[in-house]
DNA sequence: GCCAACGTTGGC
DNA sequence: GCCAACGTTGGC
């Protein structure tokens, strides 16, 4: 089962307002490389929701993946922030996924903690300047981070 | 708020 | 297809 690596900003949404919607869409990516990722989950693979641009940036949770990606309708929505005036109703051509929540940790794991972490070196997340949004995790990734809860 | 580093765009 | 300029990300 892949893992994968989500970021939002906490003041747009949080792992606490996933907790509780319970259910929600995750929109509004705006890069192709995300957008690639994200066209590759799958119903039922587990993420990390990492809190990005915030007082303490890291990982504040988990939730998993609930549906394969469609097409983004806040993309064509000329009233939604993320609307894009390239797409014509025609052609869409950001994604979003459905993500369920599963688990608030009880303190973020911070990022200066994930880039001390030998087994997170290969990690876009812990890599000088990398702006990915939406990254894979490895299953070693993935278990040495749980390990660190 | 700053600014380094990046991904994307668009002229050529 | 190159690459300079631009706008954005995101840690600090």
């Amino acid at each position: 089962m892949p893992y994968w690596l989500m970021k939002s900003e906490p003041d747009e949404f949080s792992i606490q307002d996933l907790e509780r919607l319970g259910r929600s869409r995750w929109d509004g990516v705006r890069s192709y490389q995300a957008r690639n990722f994200m066209r590759q989950m799958a119903d039922g693979d587990g993420f990390f929701f990492y809190h990005s641009s915030c007082a303490t940036p890291g990982i504040a949770g988990i939730g998993r993946i609930a549906s394969t990606a469609y097409p983004d309708p806040t993309a064509t929505d000329p009233d939604s922030p993320y609307f894009d005036p390239r797409t014509n109703g025609v052609t869409n051509p950001w994604s979003a996924v459905d993500v369920d929540f599963v688990e608030s940790l009880r303190s973020v794991i911070a990022l200066p903690r994930l880039k001390a972490e030998p087994a997170l070196v290969q990690m876009p997340l812990v890599q000088k300047g990398s702006r990915l949004s939406v990254m894979p995790v490895s299953e070693d990734e993935w278990h040495a981070i749980l390990a660190m809860r």
